[in-house]
DNA sequence: CCATAAGCGAGACGGTACGTCTAGTCTTATC
DNA sequence: GATAAGACTAGACGTACCGTCTCGCTTATGG
């Protein structure tokens, strides 16, 4: 008898039930391969879990449609977004913005565009910030905090402007079909920062 | 009647209407009704057709598919856009910014994101940067040029990256579903002022 | 410009690219194909369209769903049911019985046990009555009144119980499973005929 | 309680049952309350399986399918088919009939034309055949040749055309969906009894 | 000034994918 | 070791639109 343990590989503490296949994960990474490959608009679930060696049922039991599980695909594809900490917010800030404008095919700001539209309830609306935006926001935060702590910029700096300043133009410019090269980060990012740093005149705005 | 001519299409030569309505203009109507009601993701062919009172022919004997039919509805439904002049860049810039921010409905920062993920071919895209970036692109060009003529911003200001700087943001604003606010475009603005502002030291880029 | 001018080549009054009436009558022999092959239980409205060379649309279009399919494609598939005229209601009924009973491999005694169960709303009772009960019912009416105005049976001779007399053992012996032969048929024939023969008594029942 | 043995399928040496709820008989039972609610049709295994408290593997361990799960369902709801023994073959025709025609929803004669289309099986056919059509036959065979002993009909009466005129033409009925009355039952009987008396001497009853 | 052909509304056509349902198999944990 | 529970693969269901195509009609010139 072949005496199958399959258990015993597993984490100690996770979950209760699994499979011969890890049925998830193979539609995960199946959904991102098709994304990857046909785009948004030619990726159907019957494709997906074609390429995964499942069943239709099986997706549909877990994700209403194919929106949430391109949302949460692209959601777990994202690397772990670590604050980068260089000693100087230039730098951080360079540094943040290439891990994700250069960094990904999958990048969110590439992709989410494309699926906004058909994020129809708010509860859908609500994890895409929660997986998306509040990392980008929090690593922002993170950086931000540690050059006001190093008094590159005043202690008031805001956080929200700064973000948007950051991600929104690299988000334009991949929806315009423009992908902003190294110098147009420098320079994108160097306006950032002015925005941020103490004033000589000490006057704001 | 007033024989109303279609705004677009209308080759010089090309011989005038034959039939009393104006098949055309009622299928961008619809188009655009249709848009505004039930999003880009629940517009169908068949639903503009009928709501125009079209056969479905009558719309793909004018635009090969729903995406270019959509494109070609917005750009026309696009009001001028006139660069303000005020004499003053910054308040040029929020009277721009509030021009499209607070507009529309169907502003194309608010649209194009639904619509890119079918933007196959680069002659649509090509189409969109024309009738939508470049207006945009051009105002911003007008604002700036004149700003630098009055001596408030150096000559060589780069106006590509204040024009990110002006849209990305609002862009992305939309894109997380967190409208801006007057008083976050007025900061936004400050902060792509400044890099655009003569340099009293010279210091940094 | 290349003047279509497909019609010139076509069957006087006929049709063009693929008519309706094309479609139904591929359908249809489609149906009775599959029926005969795999019968009801693996006749699937899918493999119907893929040998009909038409759209799953198209057989939806025309009936709700594969039982109302196969009760129409049965019922057209039944040869128009002429009473015979033998001179003799015994050859008469004989010939009936053969005509059914041998002939056809889709016979309705034979098939119609299988879509009974199908048959939910009235509707379509109501139409199976007419189609194959219906004209079985008059052919024996027709029979059995010539054979009563030859004097060879009663003039009050009750048609119906003749025809569940005919019918009806011919439809139990498909049920269980064994076909009559000739034999078999010639005695039930004999049986039915007698209950119809005047009586030499004269007395009835 | 009396600890019912399942009445099939229950080897002698077989170790008696373990669980507390008799699995077998909640299956069956089940079968029989949904195919006289619903109907063969939308009689599903998994709704089996839900009303009698089991799980699907519980079923499909003891039957194939689902239809040999019906057909041993009804086989098994069958009353005992005893011979009536009147002392006249009329009596004991109408008797049988009445037994069969009125007394059951479930029927065979009613019920087996839905599942005929799923007997793919010669086996399973060859079930039905032993458990419903060899009773009645049997019962037939008893009556009539009672009543050749008792000398109202000739000695070598064809027991089987007797039994197709008997069942065949209620069977027929059915089929068309008009049920025989009372009185239908008798005339029919009559003629079927025709049949079989004795000819020589010519009428009488 | 009538004939003709272009454009029209209508809607069926072959397709693709949808999201649902059920079949019958298989795995796990419980008792 | 059989159970209840329920996830699994498989595949048909009936629906909705896609983009193409034919049909007759209508209409406005252009021969």
């Amino acid at each position: 008898m072949t005496q199958r343990t399959p258990a015993v590989a597993r984490a100690p503490g996770r979950r209760s039930r699994r499979t011969s296949g890890d049925v998830e994960e193979a539609i995960l990474a199946a959904t991102l391969e098709i994304l990857d490959e046909a785009g948004f608009k030619d990726l159907t679930v019957e494709a997906v879990a074609a390429r995964a060696g499942a069943a239709k049922t099986a997706v549909y039991r877990r994700w209403p449609s194919k929106v949430p599980l391109v949302v949460d695909a692209l959601a777990r594809s994202q690397p772990a977004l670590v604050a980068p900490d260089t000693g100087d917010l230039r730098s951080d800030m360079i540094a943040l913005w290439k891990d994700l404008a250069i960094g990904g095919q999958r990048s969110i700001e590439r992709l989410l565009p494309v699926v906004t539209a058909y994020l129809g309830t708010d509860d859908l609306m609500a994890l895409v910030r929660e997986r998306f935006f509040e990392p980008r926001l929090q690593a922002v935060r993170t950086v931000v905090a540690r050059a006001a702590a190093r008094g590159e910029i005043r202690a008031d700096a805001d956080t929200g402007l700064a973000f948007d300043l950051l991600f929104g133009p690299l988000a334009y410019r991949w929806l315009r079909g423009v992908p902003p090269d190294d110098d147009t980060i420098s320079r994108l990012i160097s306006m950032a920062i002015e925005g941020l740093q103490p004033r000589d005149d000490g006057a704001s705005t």
